[in-house]
RNA sequence: GGCGCGGUAGCCAAGUGGUAAGGCAAAGGUCUGCAAAACCUUUAUUCGUCGGUUCGAUCCCGACCCGCGCCUCCA
């Protein structure tokens, strides 16, 4: 089955494919690095992350660029009352996103781009734009006038054709003619930081960075941009606006975006208490792959209650695939081949790719699994699993984990090394023969203690780590 | 008010015009020196409510109720 999603241009499932070369190019919209991002940033990020894999299982190559938002009001607000430089401030949580990137299994984009770099480009674009008389300046700053585009409001369904003013006005400090202009452009304030470019002193609004960067490193017409929920209206809907006025071509072919987070069944909130940043729950003793598993077990376009009994639950869930994956390789099994169980195991992994490729259906995909699992455990339960069975079940675990990649442990400082594990193992062993229960019984529990679960199997001990 | 998403077992959650996947939790059982792991059984005559279409609807249509998002540079 090819692979299908759901595009929010035309608000449809669509067989997608890349436009040349077998190359998707890809935008996302990154984080602005005012803070440490949290829990419902990372639902976004891990969908990304989901959709790379998946891209990447039907063959295609990848050229995907993120943004990394390094200039806004936040950010010259918090380095100011901080008294340090903007790229001292962001420095620090660019670093942070991306150690909780690496701790989540996040791929790294091909590309990760950063505004501050890209702002003569921005104002050669800007200028462009107002060569075509799609803009107008007003005190130093440019704005879009979105009466020039007349296709404006397509991204998010609005019908802007009537009086568009009278909703909401004077929402900025800045002046606009009508309320839905954007700023391209702001003119330096007193005691901010600017830039002197081609176009004057200032530096740029939100949504021009993400047309610029994205046309600069991927071309005209994108094949996928994507992105939480919250920012088709207005982020997207601006940036289409720009680009398509800048290249007269599509922005992007596809649009994806993310349902919200929800925690605790409520929405997300300082005031409310329920505000995590995904350091908060790894410091509660969370593992990274186990909120990983959480954040992408529900379909992303669906809204995801995220709560701490369901993290106990994706973790148990984990384990128990652990637990199969290490069955598979300590066990010992008949020579031999059960045909119908190898079937099965084909049909798991059919199944968990139709599923992911309808539209990223990871809840079937993981249902798929799990059958499998089930089967083979109740095959190797009956005498039924045949050593020749080993690999294929080993392929399915390998190809699950291919796209969620939470099966390896997190590495915990101060473990025992292996060899010490084996030979307290040797030394239970001998406690046994000698039908001394009780000191065998003491070292696996010492080594529980230190993180280490020691299990009696017909084939002889087995341990993993907590 | 406009636009969009959703309401399925204790919790999370898939799904189809023909009678409800999967995970977690709970109870009982098998296995085991004890554990652990694993397996088996049980847990929604029912899919927000009310109408309609249909031989038949959780799935299609309409109305209503509830939750969430965007419409204020918030993923």
């Amino acid at each position: 089955m090819a692979l299908r999603l759901h595009n929010t241009l035309s608000q449809q499932v669509e067989e997608f494919s890349p436009s040349r070369d077998n190359t998707v190019r890809m935008y996302t919209c990154g984080p602005t690095v005012y803070d440490f991002a949290h829990i419902g940033n990372f639902r976004t990020f891990t969908f990304v992350d989901i959709l790379r894999k998946c891209l990447r299982a039907n063959g295609f190559k990848l050229d995907h660029v993120m943004n990394i938002t390094d200039v806004d009001d936040k950010i010259i607000r918090n380095a100011a009352a901080q008294h340090k430089s903007l790229a001292e401030y962001t420095a620090v949580y660019t670093q942070a996103f991306l150690d909780d990137c690496a701790n989540l299994r996040l791929e790294r984009p091909e590309r990760l781009v950063p505004a501050t770099e890209h702002i003569d480009d921005m104002a050669a674009a800007i200028a462009r734009l107002s060569a075509t008389s799609h803009t107008y300046t007003t005190d130093g700053s440019v704005y879009f006038k979105i009466a020039t585009f007349p296709g404006y409001g397509k991204l998010s369904h609005n019908d802007f054709s009537g009086n568009i003013a009278g909703a909401r006005v004077d929402v900025d400090e800045y002046e606009k003619s009508d309320a839905r202009d954007f700023a391209l452009w702001k003119a330096p304030k007193e005691g901010e930081t600017f830039w002197e470019t081609a176009i004057g002193p200032g530096r740029p609004g939100w949504h021009i960075e993400c047309s610029v960067m994205a046309i600069k490193y991927l071309g005209e017409t994108l094949d996928i941009h994507a992105g939480g929920i919250d920012l088709v209206f207005p982020h997207h809907e601006n940036e289409i606006a720009q680009s398509e006025s800048l290249t007269g071509k599509p922005f992007s072919r596809f649009w994806l975006h993310a349902e919200f987070l929800m925690v605790e069944g409520q929405k997300m909130s300082k005031s409310l208490g329920n505000y995590y940043t995904l350091r908060d729950i790894v410091g509660r003793g969370y593992h990274p792959e186990v909120i990983r598993y959480l954040l992408a077990s529900v379909p992303y376009r669906k809204s995801l209650n995220f709560t701490f009994d369901g993290l106990k639950s994706a973790a148990t869930a984990i384990d128990r695939l652990r637990n199969f994956k290490l069955r598979l390789e300590t066990d010992r099994y008949p020579e031999g081949l059960n045909e119908q169980l190898e079937a099965r195991a084909a049909a798991a992994l059919q199944a968990f790719h139709d599923s992911l490729n309808d539209d990223l259906n990871t809840a079937e995909a993981l249902a798929a699994v799990f059958e499998y699992v089930r089967d083979a455990n109740s095959a190797m339960d009956a005498g039924e699993f045949r050593a020749s069975n080993v690999a294929a079940a080993l392929g399915v675990l390998a190809r699950f984990d291919s796209i969620f990649d939470v099966l390896r442990p997190t590495a915990q400082a101060g473990q025992l090394a292996d060899a010490q594990v084996d030979s307290f193992i040797e030394e239970r062993t001998a406690a046994k023969k000698a039908r001394n229960f009780a000191r065998a019984d003491q070292i696996r529990q010492e080594l529980l203690d230190q993180g280490i679960i020691l299990e009696d199997t017909k084939a002889g001990v087995r341990w993993k780590r907590k």
